[in-house]
DNA sequence: TCAAAAGTGTTGAGAGTACACCCATGA
DNA sequence: TCATGGGTGTACTCTCAACACTTTTGA
């Protein structure tokens, strides 16, 4: 199916297969050379970015609409998934907006259109492994890509507000549940860990002290091996131990 | 307006007037002789018990919406209330029962009706203080009353479970956000707020170190006055300090 | 006068924080 | 050999939990 073919059944077919005024929007949250970063959608309409969202089928969960959005953007599947605030501000929908976004060559919506009415978008945060993902165009958008937290473009509608809510969501998570495993890669050091803590909270941590607590989860094995090749003293390698991790998602973090 | 023209209203107008397919529910917990309690209603049709739930206008948010049917419960304004989940199981909506549930003397829906569509809801919890509470039937309802915590009815669809992650939602604010002020009367004394928190977290709290924890938080004033009529050492009365209260519920609890 | 329940204080364990010392590595 | 950054240990502080003693009240 071309993109026009996708947009058009988008268009004309949408208001059977989705519910009707409920989207989702993801954010999703990736870890890279020491920085948090967020996975952005352009619109070829608009000069603004987006995070990367859509509707729910009318056979789906809303989880299950996520994850497929997911999978989408990122070719990813089974990941760290977390419903976190339904949005429902009246200005969040632009109908006048909405009617020039969603045109295409010769398609043209009008404001009795379903993509011209008034939406309530649940949000939704993912954790996903940065090397792993491909980002992927759908037929709206003309650039998908990761953006640095700290230099994150001027953002449609009220997508900034979301990602603001999602990031303070994830930073309370913190405390209670482990979030490395889906964003860091199979093998990484102590260091490269507190990295990640240190950007998502935006603050620097004691490197003991930050050892000795995610130590005391047990969630992690060390490796015999270390990193080499740098101009220092070789850090040990971890892993995730996946039971532990597993348990720990469950019963909250706690220390033994 | 008459049950009967508000009914058929609903039943006729409702697909233009409110967002299809989504709706709200609300747990709202009430605190009174050292019980927890939660306002359910009884449907005429149904033999199970339901939370008090509505449709969202299409100009209103949803906060609005769940204010909205708390007044029309409760009769109360200004009202804690939050978002806490969105749920959207697929085995939640039964339109064979919701045509049943809607059926009133001579009006009847079909499976294309608004009403017998798939619903997505908004969760809410709201705390109140029960003994300014007079509960309200509406249309649908024959009665409207409290039960305690700890025996709650058969709930229909997945309404028991909206209460329970309303619960666990509220043990774990109760660690971050002051709750008491809008379950507890005006005066009232050490020993009484700590039985709601005892009710809430489903636990027995030291007396000692929660008179000290919650001190510690200055939200409280202690009154010159006491209570008397008891046939032992009259505690002191407190009441909340309506500013600090405020602070505290914007930057959350922390030590002076 | 006595049981019941409230007011107040102390102590110890454990978590979190701050900081010091030594070690390994590539430049 | 030296700057850089990692590995490990210790001491102090603060919070929280456990617990004891005294005071007030109506029965």
């Amino acid at each position: 199916m071309t993109e026009y073919e996708k947009f058009k059944q988008l268009i004309d077919k949408g208001s059977s297969l989705y519910i009707p005024q409920l989207s989702l929007d993801c954010v999703i949250f990736g870890f890279h050379q020491n920085q948090l970063k967020v996975l952005l959608l352009k619109m070829r309409t608009r000069h603004d970015w987006a995070l990367p969202g859509g509707f729910i089928h009318q056979d789906e969960t809303l989880e299950v609409a996520a994850a497929r959005v997911l999978k989408e953007r990122t070719g990813l599947d089974n990941i760290f998934l977390r419903q976190f605030h339904t949005f429902s501000a009246l200005e969040r929908s632009n109908p006048q907006q909405a009617m020039k976004d969603f045109a295409m060559e010769d398609l043209r919506i009008d404001q009795h259109h379903w993509l011209a009415q008034r939406f309530i978008s649940v949000g939704f945060y993912a954790l996903v492994d940065f090397t792993r993902v491909t980002p992927q165009l759908d037929e709206l958008s003309e650039i998908c890509t990761w953006y640095d937290l700290d230099s994150i473009p001027p953002l449609m509608l009220d997508h900034r507000q979301i990602l603001d809510k999602a990031l303070e969501t994830l930073r309370v998570q913190l405390n209670y549940q482990p979030i490395g495993m889906s964003l860091m890669p199979e093998l990484f050091t102590m260091p490269e860990l507190q990295k990640l803590y240190e950007t998502i909270l935006g603050t620097p941590l004691d490197r003991r002290n930050f050892q000795r607590k995610i130590l005391g989860y047990h969630i992690l094995r060390r490796r015999e091996e270390r990193r080499t090749g740098v101009a220092h003293k070789a850090p040990y390698l971890y892993s995730f131990d996946i039971k532990r991790y597993q348990e720990a998602l469950q019963e909250g973090l706690h220390k033994w």
